[in-house]
DNA sequence: GCTTGATGAATCGTTGAACAATCCTCTAAT
DNA sequence: ATTAGAGGATTGTTCAACGATTCATCAAGC
């Protein structure tokens, strides 16, 4: 019986890879990827039916994905104007960190609760920006930040707040384009992760937390200030 | 200038309103309202065809209105198998009281912050649902109890986590369904919530968090318990 | 010179039809 | 009773078309 719920388990694990074939999905992933990186910069507008013979797909195909990253607040969508990559303007941003802050101060609370590995998950993620950091990958680092972050919530164990997470980290990404170096918005905070980390597998939560509540403002503030020197 | 920008602020406060013309969109309205009033109980396959000619549009505006619904939660989307009224399962509920524990503590707590009409918004709910309490109405004293969570959470004067709250909620009104007498499931929360109106406009945070979080256990444990005889 | 109004091109919104792919049901055979 | 297969129904996707809306251009009027 145990053998059983074994692969049963692990089975219906996989099903979302095998059921993961519609075309606008793909096409949805295919945008994403181009949005986050900076390919298709902040207030682009996205033709119908230019990005559609560019990809091969209809346009009711191309609607449908669309609609799945206006979902993800990546694109908007203005009727009968188009859509365009998503614009964060500073009062985003700032909404962002706040629903931050929430989440993720939650989330360290949590670590009592919380099964050892999903702790330990945590301090991989912090290894795994230092490693990138030493290569010099400073985009690594960044996408290693964000596991990081959503590691903290990931001590919640629930699927909706995982869900709202990724998706605000998502946002939050548009956002990154403004800062010129790369370099020094995510250096400083690899120390940070690194003592929010033992701090966690050490079950201090307290402190913990005021560590956390501590990056939010000094990483809100560089990015405000960003935006500030950008956008004027 | 200060004149200006007041209407100025008014007028674009005004815009979403006239944007909203959208056939999928006034399509995905309505289906909204006859799945959170239980006129579409959960698991009901909505059949693009039937739908499409009952409300006389097309497959493809009917696709796109599945598509926004499927995103709030309240759809299902089975590849090559359809679109059905989402299902609740037990462990959904739970994870909806999880986050709404997180997110309406975060709300009680900031009230020391939030102005003062947001304050009040929260006691005009509870008048709401008294009123509805004596006329017998018991689902408006449901949306009353909705409308006084989300005044929590308003507290916290963000954006998002006013969007995440709403969802989680109609979310959860699919739960309700399972819950035969309205009226035992409403009633016997209107003094909670009265109670926590009051601690909140007298700014005490601390006990209203407590008798929240009592309430959080109780709702949630009936639910559960209703689930449990109701699926067997 | 600036605003107002009209014209036309480009794009979106929506529809309808068509075909392929997939699922479901029913029948038949072992 | 279980399995295998055939047929029908439904979804996935594309395509073409037309009305509706926006935008840019340009002329007219103050």
């Amino acid at each position: 019986m145990t053998a059983m719920a074994d692969w049963a388990a692990r089975l219906s694990a996989a099903r979302p890879v095998l059921d993961r074939a519609s075309a606008a999905e793909l096409v949805a992933d295919v945008l994403r990827e181009n949005v986050i990186d900076g390919s298709l910069p902040p207030g682009t507008r996205l033709s119908e039916e230019t990005i559609g013979n560019l990809l091969g797909v209809s346009r009711n195909t191309l609607r449908e994905a669309f609609r799945l990253l206006s979902h993800e607040n990546l694109l908007v969508h203005e009727l009968h104007r188009g859509v365009f990559v998503r614009k964060l303007a500073a009062a985003d941003v700032a909404d962002i960190y706040a629903m931050r802050r929430i989440l993720e101060t939650a989330g360290v609370r949590a670590v009592v609760t919380a099964p050892r590995e999903a702790v330990e998950e945590v301090g991989r993620h912090v290894e795994e920006g230092r490693a990138a950091a030493e290569n010099g990958d400073w985009a690594a680092v960044g996408t290693a930040n964000m596991r990081f972050h959503r590691a903290i919530t990931a001590l919640l164990a629930s699927p909706r707040v995982d869900e709202t997470m990724a998706r605000l980290l998502a946002e939050l990404r548009l956002a990154f384009h403004v800062m010129g170096e790369l370099r020094t918005f995510h250096e400083p905070y690899l120390g940070d992760n690194a003592r929010i980390a033992t701090l966690l597998s050490d079950g201090d939560h307290e402190r913990a937390e005021r560590e956390l509540l501590a990056y939010f403002d000094i990483a809100e503030a560089q990015l405000l200030a960003a935006y500030a020197e950008h956008a004027g």
